[in-house]
DNA sequence: CTACGTGCAAATAGTTTGCCGGAAC
DNA sequence: GTTCCGGCAAACTATTTGCACGTAG
């Protein structure tokens, strides 16, 4: 709050941030860094990560975080729900809108102070139904 | 499903299931270690997680991920919220029924099957509250 | 010109695994 | 006795960090 650091808008910074705005795959760490590359081939996976965590420390993008492996990158950073598939690992957003009210219930519920809520399906996505 | 291998309740095995049962803390796996160190010295961290990975397996206990570190395990496998405190970290159940009507929204949302979703709650814990 | 950011490589943290001796059944 | 499991240490994976140079503002 009190950390008036000074941020750059640095090429590597601008070109990460763009690949995450104009996808809607929700990327691992590794694949922004390739598609990065594509444009800026001497750029480093440190890089890429330093700026995942300053964008989302400044709430550009949000951290995904599953069962295992790698953390998953949203460049929307609005709430919103996600599916993910247990057959393929593919996530996708759910379009309903965010039910403030689950908050309300919470706090009622355990008596602390609730800031948000993060919500997430499991299932089976419609290409994996297909192939069964 | 058509793995039909004998399971053996080991020792270890059986102190880390009571370690995760008796709590209602949701530790990570090092905790747990060092729990049944003290009455197992020579038990392993690789058997904690072993056995971690087994009992999840079969359904006895659910692996919770936050956003960074650590796994954090929980002996109730019933499907439940989960609070987290953004100051200190610690993790408490919200009690509150689960909301299964979620599921159809989001099947209607997306088309996709859905099995499953799990919720959590972010915020301050009481503790926190007052130290503020 | 002054921080802040980058590339690179090495370090870390959490978790998994290979091996071989040991124990459950 | 057979098969699964444990202890140990090494391996692996994802992520972070120290350093010296580069560059945005």
């Amino acid at each position: 709050m009190a950390d008036e650091r000074q941020q750059r808008m640095t090429i590597q910074r601008k070109l990460i941030l763009e690949v995450l705005q104009s996808t809607t795959s929700h990327p691992t760490a590794d694949w922004i860094y390739e598609e990065v590359r594509k444009k800026l081939p001497r750029v480093s996976l440190g890089t890429v990560y330093r700026n995942l965590n300053v964008l989302k420390e400044n709430g550009e993008v949000l951290e995904l975080n599953y069962g295992s492996g790698q953390s998953r990158y949203d460049g929307n950073p609005k709430n919103h729900y996600h599916f993910t598939c247990q057959i393929c690992g593919a996530v996708y957003d759910v379009p309903f809108d965010v039910q403030n009210e689950l908050n309300e219930r919470a706090k009622e519920a355990s008596g602390f102070v609730i800031y948000k809520h993060r919500l997430e399906f499991y299932g089976m996505c419609n290409e994996c139904q297909n192939s069964h």
